[in-house]
DNA sequence: GAATTTTGTTTAAACGATTAATCTATCTAT
DNA sequence: ATAGATAGATTAATCGTTTAAACAAAATTC
């Protein structure tokens, strides 16, 4: 296996008997008019003929700059994580940005060694779902003049670039359709996290609720652990099933809690919605092969990941620093599980 | 906003009052022990101090290594290629390795495009999950001395490393469960596309039937496009419930082919298995929600990636290039649609 | 005590680009 | 004819590391 030799700058200013800076010159100042027309399109066939590729590591420590994002979300695999990805990496390669990625496993001595690993490596710019009681570290990155856009998640009380969804309202809507389809006994299945945008959930459930001149009941508002596994959905359902008066419905607040709890409803030979209504976060396949449709909370995540991509590119480009704070409508998609 | 000065080799020799190339070799080959405990002492303690990080892209110029994976896959959205990612960034991670991943949308020229653009930027080796027809660009990737290991999908007469899996055994074992449960009118539905590791899927379930003498129904292999929506999977699956005689079986050569599938199966109402039995590929959450839950073709998804990523590294570090060629097995997690 | 070896450290080149500063013809104006 | 401007190219420094080679001082050998 005999590697053929890379093609630099050197090998074309020898080819054509120039230096090398003036084979830079020629290939990246093209504007520039004090170069000999002869002289430049040699150097221009040369370097196509040899079929030159810039080496991107040079350019990147000379520039100080590697035309690189990193991605730091919650679990790659997760779908909203990885359509997330998609799209940032489509929006990311229009720009000339290639785009790196790590899973923090909602786990706070991972994500900050993810994101110091990235900014040696010299990443341009951060886009992240932040893990729970991060703000302080973002905060020194802040500090150390990274640029980077929060996604999904935010902290209320600091001042951070973030594009995400208006959680309140999206639950706030999701229960008062609950609601005006007669359901008054309506569960919420949430996670137990200081994660603003979850209790926002909470509480826009809890708005609605009152709204409607219902008073709260504390037992039908049930938390897991964010590293919940099915068997705790299923605990948790399984308590909120056999509670006097019973539960007429219940709001998922998130794809994977839907899931696991669907599984459970389903495993219980519980009609939906006949028995209990659902309404659940996000979107998946599975709300649409589930025997009812699942009526749900849909995220515009093309935005979301479109818009935090440009807002951290431009913050890259032009050392400007506005604060970005952008919060998105979501959709409610009614559909049979909600009647 | 003031930036904070990064912390360079420079910066510690400075303090300490050494050359920047003694800083290097002691933070680097500690082993060596030609020098004082004394200084050697200090200037750890100092770049603690100073919180002292490397500058990779600089290392990466001087090694000519980045201790970057590309990751190639067809869409990051799809779930099994974000499940491949996970276990891939995780397996890399382990070693000092960050990945970048691209897209290519089974399009030839945007995986190229892709492929070369990681190349500029010096990633040490590439895991490709290959598009159709692009055998010819791997062959010169050989040719220019790039490792790379390919996943899923691999070329039968080409000589490159791959791991898979047996995708003739896993659609013969999955047809000869059909076969077993008295089903005779088996359709497939599968892919048209040159991609080899798809039509050994068709040769499994051919030679399933073959093997229980039953003589092969052309018609009964529906093959959509690869870039197929689900309009195109209802009109072959509508072809096929009018034939006759009726068909009593489907199997979905893919994840995104059994969903769209079965949405269609739910739209139309027809039972599952008692009307049509059902086998799909892949995993989803989607499979377990079904009012029947979906017999499937499990693969090994953690160990493919793992397999992968410790092969490309490998080849890597050590410079030898062993042909690596795996087959692993797949599981038949049978469920209630195949009764 | 001179020659040799060892120890601890520095020098300098290199990786592959970019770019400000410089240089040398040639051309223009007076 | 001479100074000044301009065109067309080169030189050299730089980005932050690594590392082979060189060097000076101390220790060892004979």
């Amino acid at each position: 296996m005999e590697i053929k030799k890379r093609i630099g700058l050197k090998d074309i200013a020898q080819e054509v008997g120039v230096s090398i800076a003036l084979v830079s010159y020629v290939l990246n100042k093209q504007k520039e008019n004090r170069i000999s027309r002869e002289v430049a399109d040699k150097i221009r066939q040369v370097a196509k003929d040899l079929n030159y590729q810039p080496n991107h590591i040079a350019k990147s420590l000379k520039l100080q700059k590697s035309f690189t994002l990193g991605l730091i979300v919650a679990d790659i695999s997760n779908p909203y994580s990885s359509q997330m990805a998609r799209i940032i990496e489509d929006e990311a390669q229009k720009r000339g940005y290639t785009v790196v990625f790590g899973s923090s496993d909602e786990n706070i001595e991972k994500s900050t060694k993810l994101i110091n690993a990235l900014i040696n490596r010299q990443v341009d710019g951060f886009i992240i779902a932040p893990v729970a009681d991060s703000d302080a570290f973002l905060v020194e990155l802040e500090a150390k003049g990274v640029p980077f856009v929060l996604i999904d998640r935010y902290f209320p009380n600091q001042a951070f670039n973030y594009v995400a969804i208006d959680n309140y309202a999206a639950a706030f809507e999701a229960t008062a359709h609950l609601l005006d389809n007669g359901h008054r006994n309506i569960a919420l299945i949430n996670y137990d996290t200081p994660l603003f945008h979850l209790n926002e959930r909470t509480r826009g459930y809890q708005a609605a609720l009152k709204k409607k001149k219902i008073k709260e009941n504390k037992v039908l508002i049930q938390a897991v652990n964010l590293e919940h596994n099915p068997l705790e959905i299923e605990a948790r359902l399984t308590y909120l099933l056999q509670l006097n008066p019973p539960i007429d419905a219940v709001l998922f607040a998130s794809n994977k809690l839907a899931v696991s709890g669907l599984k459970c409803l389903k495993n219980k030979k519980i009609k939906v919605p006949q028995t209990i209504a659902v309404v659940a976060f996000d979107e998946t396949d599975a709300y649409d092969l589930f025997e009812t449709s699942i009526t749900h909370v849909k995220q515009p995540i093309e935005e979301l990941g479109r818009q935090a991509t440009l807002a951290l590119i431009a913050k890259i480009e032009t050392h400007k620093n506005p604060l970005i704070q952008v919060h998105l409508a979501t959709t409610l998609i009614v559909q049979e599980s909600s009647s």
